[in-house]
DNA sequence: ATTATCCATATATAATAAGTATGGATAATG
DNA sequence: CATTATCCATACTTATTATATATGGATAAT
């Protein structure tokens, strides 16, 4: 079997038609009948159900597609990769971070850090949900991510501790307490509470569901937030009250005010995540320079920590 | 870029020697450095550092060395899903139940046979009425049914016989009758029959009322059940008497009592519905199993079809 | 100094993918 | 209801490309 007999089994199961396939692929139509006639012997089994206008995927082609996709992205990947080589380039990471963590200074810091040390790897970063990174971390579509854990299934992962981040209270502008620099939960508790999805971030969700049960109260659930960020505009729009971590204070939205919150604080528990064995140098060379910077960052005082803001 | 040069690649990377790579791939000297060759000019980088003895990987080919690992790993993978399909094993059934169905032992029996022989088809069940399996297999919502004939609409859909299975007269504790092991249907007739309604079970409802008729009485309509199954509970709640599948005597509900019908007595027949054409292997393969299951559990004795009850 | 090992090149051959021409089946159209 | 158009399959030819054979040059081992 052949990369190119994948090629032409997506391509005719985008378009359901071989002769439009064909086309696509600057072929004649018969060759990729013959093709595709190939493929299915090679793997015994038959990958579409011939029609009288079209074809249509069988059962067992439908399962096969997303694999032969993965494939081709992964091929795409290998030639994007030796082409920047080509250029020079000694290397590329390609890392996912969980929501909002590029808001989280030392996370900048630490890529400036390596980009300096290492100056020609390339980098390429994709903001995500840890459940959607750790699924690309085992397809090998990311090298490196930076996820809140835990991780649905560690297996053949390799997960290290990077930081432990204080959360704090967002609150919409004018609301009674916006003068108060610390605010406990069961202080906003009737507050319609403004939370991101549980599956994009199961673990920080639960840390902040737990903590109101801690402080004994329960809270009033508001509405869903597209992302973890994505709750700070709606507490701004009046909508209700969020708990975030710190460094979403650097939104400077206007229109909301955030608060220390006193104990029960939950906290937002960052990790780093690679694929366990088989691992470029400089993936690893990454993975230290990272957790170096987040050691010392938990030692900075806040307001080295934040250093733009006024806490 | 080809697959084949991505094996080629890796194995003159393990072994150091382009001779030696050739020999391990079945192939001669010549073509391999040819090959190597090519597909360092189609990746334009030098993936070889050619020396008097052996090869030696560059930087770049250390860097991409892993990315082919992981194409060919995923290739291979592809491969033998693939050949798991062909042959069955692998893939995922979705199993629908008509009322009732999952009590008569032979069922998990069978579905725990196919999951010893085929432990990676993953099944997931559901239990609903015949016109509504119907229509879920008609929709691809399901891909097996278990139902009971005559089934609304036979068009694309292959329908087979299973099993005839016996009924038997559900009485309240303390009826007059309850000391009687058989009982003939006009004997009852009198009395309100629980009966679910007709459109969840055309074919097996029209039975009893026609064996009603053939045995020359009327029954005494009384209240309906939501379900075949349902028809228990209100027999013993006193609501009067029901003619159910042998299998409904393994609820042991309590202050109900079951009995043999002499002629006539209705059957309750039992099919199994897929539709019909392209299908996935272990979908023809579960029933295959299904009806040798039935077809033994037929010739069985009453006792060793249900073990555990008094019948 | 000689031999052996290993990769590269040149040429020939075999395998195979793509192109061309055409037929059969069915849905769309008048 | 007849006609046309669409789409896939088959048969055959051509072009491409992978492999095999033969051989030479370079260097390490003996």
């Amino acid at each position: 079997m052949d990369i190119r007999h994948l090629r032409y089994f997506v391509t005719v199961a985008k378009l359901g038609s071989i002769t439009r396939a064909a086309e696509e692929l600057g072929m004649e139509q018969p060759p990729l009948s013959q093709q595709i006639r190939q493929l299915e012997q090679k793997l015994g089994v038959k990958l579409f159900e011939r029609q009288t206008r079209g074809v249509k995927l069988t059962e067992i082609g439908e399962t096969l597609l997303p694999r032969a996709r993965v494939i081709l992205e992964l091929q795409a990947q290998f030639m994007v990769t030796a082409e920047g080589l080509a250029r020079g380039e000694l290397g590329h990471i390609r890392l996912g971070l969980a929501g909002a963590v590029p808001l989280l200074p030392v996370i900048p810091q630490a890529i400036r850090l390596f980009r300096d040390v290492a100056p020609d790897v390339t980098l390429s970063l994709e903001e995500s949900n840890t459940p959607a990174l750790c699924a690309a971390l085992h397809e090998s579509r990311t090298d490196i991510a930076i996820i809140r854990p835990p991780v649905p299934d560690p297996a053949r992962l390799s997960v290290s501790h990077l930081l432990d981040e204080e959360t704090v209270i967002a609150l919409p502008r004018g609301h009674p307490l916006a003068n108060e620099p610390v605010i406990s939960l069961d202080m906003v508790a009737q507050e319609p509470l403004i939370i991101f999805p549980r599956e994009l971030g199961p673990g920080f969700h639960d840390a902040i569901l737990s903590a109101y049960h801690v402080a004994g109260v329960t809270p009033t659930m508001g509405q869903q937030a597209p992302q973890i960020a994505g709750t700070v505009p709606l507490v701004a729009a009046g909508m209700g009250v969020s708990v975030v971590p710190r460094s979403l204070c650097q939104i400077h939205a206007g229109g909301v005010t955030f608060h220390t919150i006193s104990d029960p604080a939950p906290s937002a528990t960052l990790a780093v995540a690679i694929r366990s064995g088989q691992n470029m140098p400089i993936v690893t060379r990454f993975v230290k320079i990272l957790r170096t910077a987040c050691r010392k960052w938990e030692t900075m005082s806040p307001e080295a920590q934040f250093p733009q803001t006024g806490f």
